[in-house]
DNA sequence: TGTACATCAGTGAACGCGCGTTCACTGATGTAC
DNA sequence: TGTACATCAGTGAACGCGCGTTCACTGATGTAC
């Protein structure tokens, strides 16, 4: 909604006195969201943190729930670009059917290893309800300028062009890929799998991948 | 810890007093949990339904988290019995091999179904900080005195009996099983795919199931 | 070009809430003699 | 078989905490004339 464009120092402000308080306020709640997941975003403590009294926070959020959808989507950004840091060190082959399984693999590399080295706000990105109609939704994007699930839907998508996936078996394809490393995440993070040896979860997220490679 | 037998009529007391207060505020908090997951799991709401004084609970319970982590054993419980309960339907036929891949397909529509059925009890029990060692613990058993991780792991052992995975794949194959229907029940009742109708979530349960199916 | 005025981002104080947890206690029960 | 005593499950009151949210406000900025 409210144009965030960089308060950089030319002469039109972004906004009156703090510069630009919702991208502070924003800002704020992603760390919250780093150390404590979801339910650390909270609007006294993002106040806080910008030297900002509590009330001062509506004037750019309706609410709480409010400000923590917006911190969820801009950690799905984070997630994103952590999914496609994952692909650029791949090269291409002769094999394109090869290069598109391998770039596929690498996305859901990404993905797990951010859930991994990020879980306050990989939880953030994903425990928040939401609707799959938003998932193009550009708040969501990341630096790259996409969500998590087109880059995963481009991924998709490459290894139809590469005849590594009947396009039969396309459509709808993101959920099933999706809830496999979703789910290790999950499980990994903050619940029973809680106790694996890093090794343990590299094993497993290879395993997970195989089984997506073979079974999608 | 506590021996609970059941409070029936005989001459020895359970307890004073109450009868089982520890059993009682256990119930309590599942039907906290049921209504609101883990977060809603809380001390003074379970005792104030009970009928007892706040602090009562520290009899039984060290603190809030060691009710919390009670609850979590019993949702657990109770995921084990949906996931077996699904299976009892399924009759013998004279092709091994499809009589336990129907079995694991099962089991996985158990628990997913459980995860549509009580999102609050269960994200209660899988979303508790746990070890994969304590995944035999009789606690999280269910009435048929199996885990949801025994369930997994007799379905998967069904599955190399019957011929229908080798061996070799066995090993720590429930995590991978366990991943594709944890995301997907993650997504669908506290995610991004929130708005799935029910048919979607049909359609997307028995195709990710046929993608575990073919690439386990 | 100067002045009166409207706007509205942020202030300061306060509210009611429910929580987890601790304290010193009470009084029914079981048990030792 | 009766009585004194120890046990310990549950009580009642209170604590400090941090939260979300609302109220009436202030005063710097931008703008219309």
């Amino acid at each position: 909604m409210t144009d965030t464009a960089a308060t950089s120092g030319d002469s039109t402000r972004a906004t009156y006195r703090h510069g630009d308080l919702r991208q502070a306020l924003l800002t704020a709640g992603v760390e919250l969201a780093r150390s404590g997941g979801p339910d650390a975003v909270v609007l006294r403590e993002s106040t806080r943190r910008v030297g900002v009294s509590p009330n001062a926070a509506y004037r750019h959020f309706a609410d709480r729930h409010a400000l923590l959808t917006a911190v969820s989507a801009s950690a799905q950004g984070l997630v994103a670009d952590a999914m496609l840091a994952e692909t650029v060190a791949l090269t291409s082959t002769d094999d394109a059917a090869a290069d598109a399984r391998r770039r596929l693999r690498a996305v859901g590399t990404g993905y797990l290893g951010f859930a991994r080295a990020e879980p306050g706000l990989f939880r953030t990105a994903f425990s928040v309800p939401d609707n799959l109609a938003n998932s193009a939704n550009p708040a969501k994007a990341g630096a790259a300028g996409l969500t998590p699930f087109q880059v995963l839907s481009g991924a998709l998508d490459g290894l139809v062009a590469a005849g590594a996936l009947p396009a039969a078996r396309r459509q709808g394809a993101e959920l099933h890929a999706w809830s496999a490393v979703h789910g290790l995440g999950m499980l990994i993070i903050d619940g029973p799998l809680r106790g694996l040896t890093a090794q343990m979860i590299d094993g497993a997220t290879e395993r997970l991948l195989d089984m997506v490679d073979r079974g999608i």
